[in-house]
DNA sequence: CATATTTGTTAGTCTAGACTAATTTACTTG
DNA sequence: CAAGTAAATTAGTCTAGACTAACAAATATG
């Protein structure tokens, strides 16, 4: 069931899809549906029944399919759940295309109205609230660099991330910070000799602050120099200069090694 | 399959579900994996088959599960995803812990790689990029309010939106986007006398930003006046005075009707 | 008009992953 | 130690949702 309806996530795949095609063809046929379900027509004709059964839709064999006035409703939300998810993953995050189209489907499914509730409102605060300087987005996709997305005329973005001095900060535009093959291990982890790339830095804000400061961002690069007897402190070497930490800082710190 | 490993999402939260319980309880045993799943124990039993073909796992009838160390090692993987994704919920979009925690559970395992790393890069931005403020978060939860969390000692981010005048900006700290019964409606299409709710205003920039300083925010309640004869313009109350909108402009707002 | 081709349907199969009920093994305790 | 209880397994059932194969209807074409 998922939580719109209380149909199961194929079928509501099948109604969005039916929405779709009816706005874009004015009709919806058994076989565009399995086409662009990616499915065959029997599957489909099994669907159908299933939900002609819950009055979502009006079907006689081999004619088009309709959508009842309740099924035009809920599909046209299941349809705006959908896009959102779609806009934030590509617009915000900067997913491509093809991924953020994917991944809303499956996670149209399964996702909360409180988190889709949650994350509607962080969208709009985002674009709306003048504090948050109204480029946050921009600024992330300038520094972080977006998958798959090399349009023209983004100079503005670049030069908000200029303007910003992100650029010497966020040195790696393709952090990895799931995707690697190599798991990831906390420095304090790390052997004299090994070098890696920091994934993510988890310490406490005044903490934080600090590593930061000395350079400890996501996507550089490093060096473990030396561990003292005790383990503490560790010597590290990064852009070039070395760097003592404590122990304790150390482990809040998530490195791939490569 | 999901995304990290080629088993089911099913056999990834049996997965997830011993390394708990070992790291909890330094073993894992049917009766426990069961409860925690929220299945029967003969369930479990079939899964413990299946993951133990794989090699993911070490288990002989009726002695407890451990992992082998490829099992370990994606059972981290898949943890980490997890922990990751119930953090972005609950402490970026402040989703109330239960939610967080289903919503994960169900999330990690269909969301692409590509999406998990930029989330995290955003993440991590929004963190530490000093352009972005650092406190982007605490001024969003602060303005919309967050879920069922009402721990004290939060004085400071009230203060941070104090001193952001955000309060006045963001005046209703539980918009619902999504969970609202009623379907959203184009301002443009509400009748004289309808009253509703602004659920977000999707215009350009340059036109929104107008809009947003006139105090069409999301949350804010309006009421429909009158539509001049040709649909344009619009006149409609909020906050105590009348406005008037161009037809194409409150096309661009969507209002929850009550 | 006869025959292809396209479009749909029916009937039956398969799978994962849950379930129940009955049984077996292991541990505990009077 | 016998009996009771808790833990685990086996065997078999059910479901959604896909599949294939074969057939049927509608449409197009020589």
């Amino acid at each position: 069931m998922a939580q719109i309806s209380n149909l199961s996530e194929s079928l509501e795949d099948y109604l969005e899809i039916i929405l779709q095609l009816d706005q874009e063809k004015g009709e919806a046929r058994v076989k565009d549906i399995a086409e662009r379900k990616g499915v065959r027509m029997a599957s489909v004709t099994g669907a159908m029944k299933r939900l002609a059964k819950e009055k979502l839709i009006e079907y006689r064999r081999r004619e088009m399919v309709t959508l009842t006035p309740e099924g035009s409703e809920l599909a046209h939300r299941v349809l705006q759940r959908h896009e959102f998810i779609t806009r934030f993953l590509g617009d915000i995050l900067g997913v491509s295309a093809e991924v953020a189209e994917r991944d809303a489907c499956s996670i149209e499914h399964i996702i909360s109205l409180e988190t889709l509730d949650r994350l509607a409102a962080f969208v709009e605060f985002l674009k709306s609230c003048p504090q948050a300087g109204g480029n946050i987005v921009e600024l992330f996709n300038s520094c972080y660099g977006q998958v798959l997305k090399q349009e023209h005329g983004e100079e503005s973005a670049t030069m908000a991330c200029r303007n910003a001095q992100c650029e010497s900060n966020f040195p790696d535009s393709s952090v990895r910070f799931f995707s690697s093959r190599a798991g990831h291990v906390a420095l304090s982890d790390m052997k004299p000799g090994d070098r890696g790339r920091v994934v993510s830095v988890r310490a406490a804000t005044s903490i934080r602050q600090r590593l930061i400061d000395m350079g400890l961002l996501p996507g550089v690069e490093l060096e473990m120099l030396r561990v003292a007897p005790l383990g503490d402190p560790i010597e590290i070497k990064l852009k070039g200069y070395n760097l003592s930490l404590r122990k304790i800082e150390a482990s809040t710190i998530a490195v791939e090694v490569t």
